[in-house]
DNA sequence: CGCAGGCCTTGGAACGTTCCAACCCGCTCG
DNA sequence: CGAGCGGGTTGGAACGTTCCAAGGCCTGCG
């Protein structure tokens, strides 16, 4: 039969004959214990398959060591290297991190929120939540909080972003030295970072004495597919196309290719985000890539120093993205006016 | 100053002016109390910002009311509807799905599963993990166990998976009602499903009088794009190639491309898993889909039938794929003899 | 030889809940 | 008019740890 409950540290304590307390100082690793007692109790717990019991340990010690991280969509792939950088940083503070998510609803996401904060979690991430900026004034300031992929001005709440505005400068720098001068951009409309890289856009251009062309759009295939569409009525027709993300830039490939254009050669496209679909060989997309593991990396950092007090002001961090050249993007064609 | 810490159920009870068995009778929304006093429990806990302590509550329950669930990679688009299907279900039995990964490491692995198994989550689900069969025994009986996406046949655990034999059925079904006589497989090599993928696709031809055709490949583009070569230095050339995975069928897909065939007019192709970027317009790949939110769905319901007492036999599951006829299949190409 | 000090070990209190037995009070019924 | 009942409320015990003050024992020193 299935044992009826786990072993607590006083079964571990009776069958190694100590008491309790040593028992817990031996599981904890402390020094000033005797070679022979811990080896016995070491044995007891094994036999036993003893786990210490994180509630137990939680409640006294006032601490869980434990990072809770609040996930908006686990089937964006932004999220995956991220998590897995949080992961692994946190462990190597010794906390753990636990995930969580509502699935894109906000009233979910909530429930979510509620049970990472009944679990008393040392520290919270949230990654790009979708419900109200107004919520986060209801997290108790006891727990420090990093909001990363989405920027927020709610007090004392730290932010990890991706310096958008850059990575648009990227993508302009790269297409002018292949000698475009007509660059559209597509509009990511109100999806995350979309208003940075837009605005970095449009500084690119005009640092550049270029006329900065922008058509309306969003993060979807099809938003790409219909901006692509008013990129084609333009006149002059551009040729270069800098999609707000990599899935509208999917979308604009589409309609281009629909409207008989071969890229690069006709049109260069680019997108933002470096998905892992953009590197298949034929799909082959330039793109933008954030630096996903170092921003959850940088997220756990950030709760770490308000764990430790080293730091009680609000940080907004941003890290560097870099340009992915890939197959998408060559010479503009020759003006055959 | 942020408050030192946060509100217990006692603080609660003396701002209302009750006893703190009342006020966790209230929160705990017990009928049998008197409307006046509930009215003034709920004001001073929302005044306080009370929230109750799991670690506390799952010590005297014991019972956490958690579902824990290890992730063997949140990069694979295969998880992501499946922790959706988790955690929406979880959420109706009134659990809480906590997400952990090891980033494919199984020494992580087995780290993230240790601190699940502390804080005693009432189950577990184990989404393919890497780790080795063997550590499963170390898991205590008491601790009901699901396994989902590999298959596993270590005692007292249950399994929920795509039935791949039959998905491979279905392709063959399509491709030879299309016309195609000449089918080829890329086999999967160690990958999750490849064994019974491969299997079905054997039956299916040869249910048919057909000659299954096999070439050794894997679960990448480049075990794909390698694969494909082998394929086409077959006599008779296939006019349908049939990939063990959607990632590999890119990889072939490229091959064909580079030999300067076109698909689907010289060549039919098919994938597997329906991931993400199948559905995009410029690859449109045919496939076979696997029902993962119901897998995630079926796997919290083999748990709650252990956690009611409902069952204690072992139950393995399987659910039923479908074909997602896309732009990659069609008649065969003329042989020219 | 007695005592200070250090090392190792110990029992009890505390953490924040839930559960249970018991209590109070007003009402009904015999 | 008193016993019984039941709705509403309560304090104490328990859950499995960690922490702390204190105790035991040995050693070395005065």
């Amino acid at each position: 039969m299935a044992q009826r409950s786990a072993p607590t540290i006083l079964d571990v304590a009776e069958l190694a004959g100590v008491s309790k307390s040593l028992v817990s100082l031996v599981m904890r690793g402390a020094p000033n214990v005797s070679d022979d007692k811990r080896q016995s109790v070491l044995e007891a717990a094994d036999e036993l398959g003893y786990r210490p019991n994180a509630a137990a340990r939680s409640l006294v010690r006032q601490r869980s060591y434990l990072i809770g991280v609040l996930v908006s969509d686990f089937g964006n792939p932004f999220f995956s290297d991220l998590l897995e950088g949080v992961e692994e940083a946190a462990l190597l503070a010794e906390y753990r991190a636990l995930f969580n998510t509502g699935s894109r609803i906000p009233s979910r996401e909530l429930i979510a929120l509620d049970a990472l904060l009944q679990l008393r979690t040392d520290g919270l991430i949230l990654a790009s939540p979708r419900f109200d900026d107004s919520e986060l004034k209801k997290i108790p300031r006891s727990v420090p909080v990093v909001m990363v992929g989405r920027d927020t001005s709610a007090t004392g709440i730290d932010v990890v972003m991706d310096d958008d505005r850059h990575g648009s400068e990227l993508v302009v720098e790269h297409l002018t030295e292949l000698g475009h001068r007509h660059i559209v951009h597509i509009h990511g409309g109100s999806g995350a970072g979309a208003a940075a890289r837009s605005e970095g856009f449009v500084t690119a251009m005009e640092r550049r004495s270029l006329e900065p062309t922008l058509v309306e759009g969003g993060f979807t295939e099809i938003d790409g597919a219909k901006a692509a569409q008013h990129v084609l009525q333009l006149d002059p027709l551009p040729t270069a196309v800098f999609a707000a993300n990599d899935v509208a830039a999917m979308g604009a490939l589409q309609t281009l290719e629909g409207a008989g254009m071969e890229v690069p050669r006709d049109m260069s496209l680019v997108g933002y985000d470096n998905v892992g679909f953009t590197s298949l060989n034929h799909i082959d997309l330039t793109t933008v890539d954030q630096p996903r593991r170092a921003i959850g990396t940088m997220a756990v950092e950030l709760l770490l120093e308000r764990l430790q007090g080293t730091r009680t002001r609000r940080r907004r961090v941003t890290v560097e993205p870099t340009l992915m050249v890939r197959g998408t993007t060559g010479a503009p064609r020759k003006e055959h006016s």
